[in-house]
DNA sequence: CTGAAAGCGCTTACAG
DNA sequence: CTGAAAGCGCTTACAG
C-alpha cells in the first residue's frame, strides 16, 4: 500500500505544467504528440491514479449512483435485475453505492444526507407507500423509482406491468378447464390483482381472494389450508417462493399438482424450472427495465420517465393442457 | 432539486466564521452554547448537508467500502451475507460501493484505480485463484478477502470452515447406515472435498467422486445419471442448490430421497427447509464471519485478520435415523 | 500548443 | 471560546 501519486507529481515528473499533465491524460484539448507521450509515461512510471474524491468535487459529478434497496429486490429476481443494472452500469463507467431501505423515514433522510456530494442520482428498489415525499424534496438528488411504490406524480419510475403478465397465467388456468381459481395475494404485491381480476371477469368467473402475510416460501405453504378450504382447482401466486411453498403443503396432504390444483406464480425464480412438477410463472422483463434505467442514469436532458413494461407468460407442467 | 448550502452559506447565516459554524455542527471543540444553537437553527433553516466529497478530499477518509462481488455471493447465502455486511456497517456510518468481479485482471484493475479516492478499504467476495496479486500491490487500498480464494500469504481474510460442515454431514450420512457415499464437487467450490474425506476415513470408507461444472440446479440435476451409475446411498453436494437439482432427477426417475438415497447440501438455502424431504444442510456463521468483516474495516490498528470460522450441519429430513 | 491562477467545500493546524 | 489561513487533488476558465 503506497501513497498515491498526484497529478502534480506525475507533471514534474514528465516536466510540464500540472494543467499539461492533466490535459494528456484525460485527452482534452492538444498537447504535442511527444510531451504526451512523456506525460504517459511518467504515469505509468510513478503509477499514477486520479483522486475520485478530488475529481467529484471540482467537477461536481461523479458517476456514482446510489441505489436504496428494498425487501422486494432480496429476492432472486431483484438481484438478477440489480447485478444486470450494475453491469450494465459499469460499463458506462458508472458505480453503485447501495444501502438497505431503513425501516423510518428519518433513517432515509439521514442515509441520503450522507451521499450528499458523491451521489447525485438515486435508484429506489423499494419505497414504503405510506411515506411521504417531502423528505426527498429537500435534498439535492435526482430520484428513480424502480419497480416499487412511487411516491407522488413529479417522480421518474420504471416498473414491470404485473396485470399483463398474471392475466395470461390466469386466462391459462381458464384455458386448462379450471373455474374455482384462488388468487394467493399480499397487499403489498401491487400490480397482479388487476390482471388476475381482469382474466376472470373476461370469462365471467369470480377469483377466491386469499390474503398472505407475505410473499415467502412459508407465506405459500402457510395459505394451503385456506386454498382447500376454499375448494379451488387452480392458485396463481403472487410470487414463485409462495407457490413453491405450497407445493410442499400440497406433498404433505396428498394433493395432486397439476391433477388437483394447477399452480402459477410470478418472478420467475430459477428454482421453478426444477421443481416437481415444473412450476408456471410470470417473468420480468429485465433486460428492457435496466435499459430504461440506464437511460435515465445517462440522460443529461432529464426528460420525465414513466415506463411501464409488459411482462410475460412462462407456461410448464403446473398449469396442464386442458 | 435545490443547489445545496456550503457550511459557508450556513456561517454567513449564522454570522460566524466558518470554523465555529464546523465546530457548532460537528462537535469537535467548545463552542458558546447559545452560538452553536444559532448555528444549528442556521443550518437547519438553510437545510445544510455537508458534501461528502468535499470532507473525503480533506480529511483524506470517504467510509466507503469497495465491495467485489464474484459468482459465489450471488446466491441466497451469499447476498444474506452481504446485506448483513450492509446493515451492519450502515450502523458504523460505512457505506458499501458495489462492483461485480471482472473477467480479467485488467479490467479489476480499471475497477480499483477508477475507486481511487473515494474507496480506501476493499472486500473482496469472490477472486480467480489464477490471478496475479501484483495487480493489487501497486494500488493505495487495502484489501480482505471474503470467503474467497486469496492471493497470497500477506493478505487478510475471513473465511468459513467447510470442512468442519461437510465432515459433520458425511458423518450423519454414515451414521443412518449408509456406505456408498458420493460427493458432487466443483473444483471452484473449496473447503469442502477435506471434511468430507476426513469424515470417510473415519469409518474406513471411500467417497465417491463425482466432479460437476457448476454449482447451480441444473449441475446437480446433470449429476444424477453419474450418482446412480455409481451404486451410491448417500450423496453430499457442494451447494444446496445442487441438491435440489438432484430431488427433480430422482423424482423423474422414481428414485426415493431418503429411503434409496440420502442428501446432504451445503449453504443453508431456506428453498431447503420446504423442498420435499426437507433438505439437511450445512450453514454458514453469518453473524461472526460478519463481525469479523466489520473489525477489519473498523481497526485503525489494521493488524492482520486471518479469521477461519466452523460452519454447522443443520440435519433435516434427507438424512434419515437409522 | 502550454501555463499560472482560481476554486470546488470541506478539515486541519495554528494563533489569539 | 473564536477566527484567518492553508491545503486536500483535481478541473475550469482565462491568457498567452
Amino acid at each position: 500500500m503506497k501513497q498515491a501519486a498526484t497529478l502534480k507529481d506525475v507533471a514534474d515528473a514528465a516536466g510540464v505544467s500540472i494543467r499539461t499533465a492533466g490535459r494528456a491524460l484525460r485527452n482534452d484539448g492538444p498537447v504535442k504528440a511527444q510531451v504526451a507521450e512523456r506525460i504517459r509515461a511518467a504515469a505509468r512510471e510513478l503509477n499514477y491514479v486520479p483522486n475520485a474524491a478530488a475529481r467529484s468535487l471540482r467537477s461536481r459529478s461523479s458517476r456514482i449512483i446510489g441505489a436504496v434497496i428494498g425487501e422486494n429486490f432480496r429476492t432472486e429476481a431483484g438481484q438478477r435485475r440489480l447485478a444486470l443494472l450494475e453491469s450494465t452500469l459499469r460499463e458506462q463507467n458508472f458505480h453503485i453505492l447501495i444501502g438497505a431501505l431503513p425501516t423510518g423515514e428519518r433513517a432515509l433522510s439521514a442515509l441520503l444526507r450522507d451521499w450528499t456530494g458523491i451521489v447525485e442520482q438515486v435508484i429506489f428498489l423499494g419505497w414504503n407507500p405510506e411515506w411521504n415525499a417531502e423528505i426527498l424534496e429537500c435534498l439535492p438528488q435526482r430520484f428513480l423509482f424502480f419497480d416499487c411504490p412511487v411516491p407522488g406524480e413529479k417522480y421518474d419510475f420504471v416498473r414491470t406491468d404485473r396485470a399483463s403478465g398474471a392475466a395470461a397465467a390466469v386466462t391459462a388456468l381458464i384455458a386448462s378447464g379450471r373455474r374455482q381459481i384462488a388468487h394467493v395475494f399480499n397487499r403489498f404485491a401491487q400490480g397482479r390483482q388487476a390482471g388476475v381480476e381482469q382474466a376472470a371477469a373476461a370469462e365471467k368467473l369470480r377469483i377466491i381472494p386469499i390474503e398472505s402475510d407475505g410473499l415467502e416460501l412459508r407465506d405459500g405453504f402457510n395459505s394451503g389450508a385456506a386454498i382447500v378450504a376454499a375448494g379451488a382447482d387452480a392458485v396463481f401466486f403472487d410470487t414463485d417462493r409462495m407457490a413453491l411453498g405450497f407445493y410442499r403443503y400440497a406433498h404433505e396432504h396428498g394433493i395432486s399438482i397439476p391433477g388437483e390444483i394447477a399452480v402459477a406464480g410470478f418472478d420467475d425464480d430459477s428454482a421453478g424450472a426444477y421443481a416437481i412438477p415444473t412450476l408456471s410463472t410470470v417473468a420480468h422483463p429485465d433486460l428492457d427495465a435496466v435499459r430504461c434505467v440506464v437511460d435515465w442514469v445517462t440522460d443529461r436532458e432529464r426528460a420525465p420517465v414513466r415506463k411501464v413494461l409488459p411482462s410475460r407468460l412462462i407456461r410448464r407442467e403446473s398449469i396442464p393442457h386442458e
